[in-house]
DNA sequence: TGAAGTTGTTATCCACTGATAACTAAGCAC
DNA sequence: GTGCTTAGTTATCAGTGGATAACAACTTCA
């Protein structure tokens, strides 16, 4: 007999997996709950009964991406401790690039006093986390956050990853400076 | 006798200055045109009238934004045309934060087509633009807009700027080797 | 002065969205 | 199997937000 059901847990992470696309898409405000509970194959009040509120559920999709984000440097970093070797599981993050681009639009919806101070402890944690990694300079790893920042936005841009649009000249210039694209 | 009425075209410049301090704030989406309106003291409908559509309002802004960051630009350029003469002028961006901040936004809305297809226009121009105008390298560029987006990314965070609220260790660190912040 | 064009408003609509409440049914213990 | 707990639904609402339409009032100009 196959269980027609889910733990509360089990929908829980489905259900944040589910926000991550969607609010990687159209970001907090331009995101519905219902767009969310489709994508996750439940009812819109069902999502908001199990977070509470969409403020909630942005919280935990903020927190989860993140902890996912932190999760894979230091994966990379046990192969190679250094800013290169975490540059390269820049890679992945492009791969999984909901995680990248909903932090973008967690920065952009700092002004929610609520949603910014969530958002700055998750980018001070992935700083501190970056530098006891690597044991690099303030200098180097501000460097190293500059460039995932340029990085992410041209990817939200469309210049940069799977889905990017048709090269203009410029993009075809600044691509050719840009850190490994394979 | 003092004219109580103003033409179209002043109407349309206050209507963009007042929406580049809301859509600054709250983004695309988490932006109403009553705001808008309210803040341009005009009625909500009017705002419609004279733009169209919100999107257009948010274009025509987006616009605004980068001309009037160009023309920062160019006028620093004069001074000194390297890339650490158009840096100093981040400061003056920085002051009026509004014009960073509403093209971050731009790019988060950017999974919509036409904004998008406006946002990669304007970023391309800006490109160019400080190319043509400091004669540096493709990577130096590079590295002088990743530093910008991790500028306005820390200011819309709160972490630099202005507003920017009470320092948390690592932010005191990272601060500690930003371009100047005087 | 009075007609025409322009600036602006109020009133209103309809679709949408987050949230609540009340109800249904699956799973599990005994 | 009976009853309690937990997972999930449908129905519904109150508020909002962008947009339209109709109207009012200022300006200009013959």
């Amino acid at each position: 007999m196959t269980r027609t059901r889910l733990t509360a847990q089990e929908r829980h992470v489905q259900i944040v997996a589910a926000a991550l696309q969607a609010f990687a898409g159209s970001g907090y405000a331009g995101t519905t709950t219902d767009q969310v509970a489709r994508i996750a194959g439940v009812s819109q009040p069902y999502v908001i009964r199990l977070f509470g509120s969409k403020q909630e559920l942005f919280l935990a999709t903020t927190r989860y991406a993140g902890d996912r984000i932190e999760q894979k440097w230091r994966a990379a970093a046990r192969e190679d401790p250094t800013l290169a070797g975490l540059g390269h599981a820049y890679k992945d993050l492009l791969a999984e690039r909901e995680l990248l681009f909903v932090l973008l639009h967690g920065f952009g919806a700092a002004a929610d006093p609520v949603i910014g101070e969530a958002v700055r402890a998750c980018y001070g944690n992935l700083y501190t986390v970056v530098r006891e990694l690597t044991g690099a300079t303030a200098e180097e790893t501000r460097d190293f956050f500059a460039m995932g920042m340029l990085i992410t936005v041209l990817g939200a841009m469309r210049v940069l990853g799977p889905d990017a649009v048709d090269q203009q000249p410029w993009m075809a210039d600044l691509m050719s400076v840009m850190p490994p694209p394979d």
